[in-house]
Order: C-alpha cells, then sequence, then structure tokens
DNA sequence: GCAGATACTTGATCTTGTCAAATATGTAGG
DNA sequence: CCTACATATTTGACAAGATCAAGTATCTGC
C-alpha cells in the first residue's frame, strides 16, 4: 500500500463506520422489500447490476465481484438463466469460460434494478444539496484510496 | 415525517449511494472474512452485537432490528445457544416472551466482534482527520433525519 | 501427446430467510 | 370462571446463498 499518509483509526473514523453500517442496513432491507416485487433476491439484483450489456462477464470474474466461490455463481446464473434474464455463451477462444450476457428481458429487468438501487437511502436523500455533495467528494476521495 | 425541506434525489445524492454502497459491499465482505476466525456468520455476530450485556431483548425485538422474521430468530438463536454464547430467559410477567441473555461466554465473543465490526472501512480509515471528522458531522445530521 | 493448470459443474452440508400451522400464554368480556 | 381472541415463540417445509471437495472439459507448455 502507497499511501502518503498512513491510515489512523480516530475516534471519528469509528463513529462514521457506526453511522454508515447503520443507514447501509436500514437501506439493504428496504431495497430488498422493493426488489421482492421485481422477484428477484438481493444477490440476484447485485448480480444483473454487474452484468453491463455493453461488456459481458465470464462466471469467474463476476465471482469474483460477489466475492464469492465460483460454484456458487453457478447457481446463481441457473436462476436468471432459467428466467431468461442471461444467457451462457462459450468464450471464443477458451471454450471452458462461460460467458454471461443479458437477454433484452435482462437489460429491460437490470435498468429497473438499478433504479431501485440507485436511490438513495432515506437518509441521505434528506440531507442538505450542500451536505450530498460534501458527501459525494469524501466518498469519492475514500474510493479513490480503495483503488491506489 | 417533519423535514422542512423536502428530499430531493440529486444527482450528488445518487452518486454518493453508489459510492456508499460499494465501500459497504467490500468492507462486508472483509468483515465477513474475519468473522470466519471466530467461527461466526455476519448475521450471527450482527445480532451479538444488538445484545447489549445491559439490555437484554426479547426474540421479537430482535427480529426487528434484523428485518426478519421471528421464526428466523429462533434458528439463529438456537446456534447462538447451542455454543453457549445466549440464554432464553423467560421474561417475568409474560412467560411467552423469550428475552436473550449474554452469557460470560457472550459477553467476551461480543467484544471481539465489536472491535472487528467496528473498525472502519479501509477507504474510511485512509481519509485525512478533516475528511474522517467532515464525514461523521454529516452522517450525523442524516441518521438525525432518519429518527425523525 | 501428456502433465498439470484452469473454468465450470455437481453433490453434500450449513445458514439464512419466508410462510403456514401448532403451542403456550395472556387479556377482555360476559 | 370461561370463552374468544390476540400475541410470542416454535416447528416443519422449502428455496436461496454459501463453502468445500470431487468431477469434467478444455487449455498450455514441455
Amino acid at each position: 500500500m502507497a499511501t502518503a499518509t498512513e491510515p489512523v483509526t480516530t475516534s471519528a473514523a469509528r463513529e462514521a463506520q457506526k453511522l454508515f453500517f447503520e443507514i447501509g442496513m436500514d437501506h439493504r432491507a428496504k431495497v430488498g422489500a422493493r426488489l421482492v416485487e421485481l422477484s428477484l433476491t438481493f444477490v440476484q439484483a447485485h448480480a444483473l447490476r454487474l452484468l453491463d450489456p455493453e461488456r459481458p462477464l465470464p462466471m469467474s470474474s463476476l465471482a469474483e465481484l460477489l466475492f464469492c466461490d465460483a460454484s456458487n455463481v453457478t447457481g446463481i446464473a441457473d436462476r436468471l438463466e432459467s428466467r431468461g434474464l442471461v444467457e451462457r455463451r462459450s468464450a471464443e477462444g477458451d471454450r471452458r469460460v462461460k460467458v454471461l450476457t443479458l437477454t433484452p428481458a435482462g437489460v429491460e429487468l437490470r435498468s429497473r434494478v438499478l433504479e431501485i438501487m440507485g436511490e438513495p437511502p432515506e437518509a441521505i436523500a434528506s440531507l442538505s444539496p450542500a451536505d450530498q455533495r460534501a458527501l459525494r467528494d469524501i466518498l469519492r476521495r475514500a474510493v479513490a484510496h480503495l483503488r491506489d
């Protein structure tokens, strides 16, 4: 890690983390409730979100993005495929690799998922516009550190 | 909801949400990995966290805090109880109610869970102290709105 | 062409989650 | 007191998500 400043766990960071977690859990529950209407689980919705129609993903890449075992992705893909949302296509050049591609129905449903999951949690939505921008800027910096 | 300003979903809020989600997912995976060392699942750890040794909770209250069905809590409590981390005690005054109480082993393990889950995600930890404080302050306001 | 690596699938097993039905207990009215 | 209804938890059935170990297909390098 080539961070110029050594990360220090301040009490502000710990409190921020606690609040962060609380907002996240609350939001996850609310998102889950709306996803039920699409007959999607949270994981399925997250997978759809990751499957950009422009850039289909090998199953192994999806496993990495989901932080889970490849064998788990088999089941998730099975269920999405059985609903006609994705297709498995053998990658050209390497027939071991199965590339997951959204079907038209998948693209359509994904856009609704993006709508639901992109909606900010109530806690964030109710901040003043200035706070929202400040929050965005801080989080941009936070994520930038992640990708160093 | 007695908010003076009507919540508006600005593009800043949506981008903040996206970053927020990304940090949260990353953190959850990392926390999960550390919890494996304690032989705890994320849900079990979260439940332990909610069980303040000072204020034992009826199972129904825990179900609410976990945003899940009461019957689910039965299983979670079973597994924690079988490891000697919690006890079910009938509430005085209403024998239908079972109050979950941490055992000494539960108290001990809970403190390690608090340590692990209270640790801020790398993304937050690597922010400057000023950003950490600013983030904490904004999130405080966000959560305050939630509880109006 | 063979040995070993890689991508995915399969089968076993566990935890989480939901629902409907059962049990036990509490409360209100008659 | 007894009945009817409400509430807290449990049980059983079942599906999804997760991990692990073993199997199959395909690739790559010697």
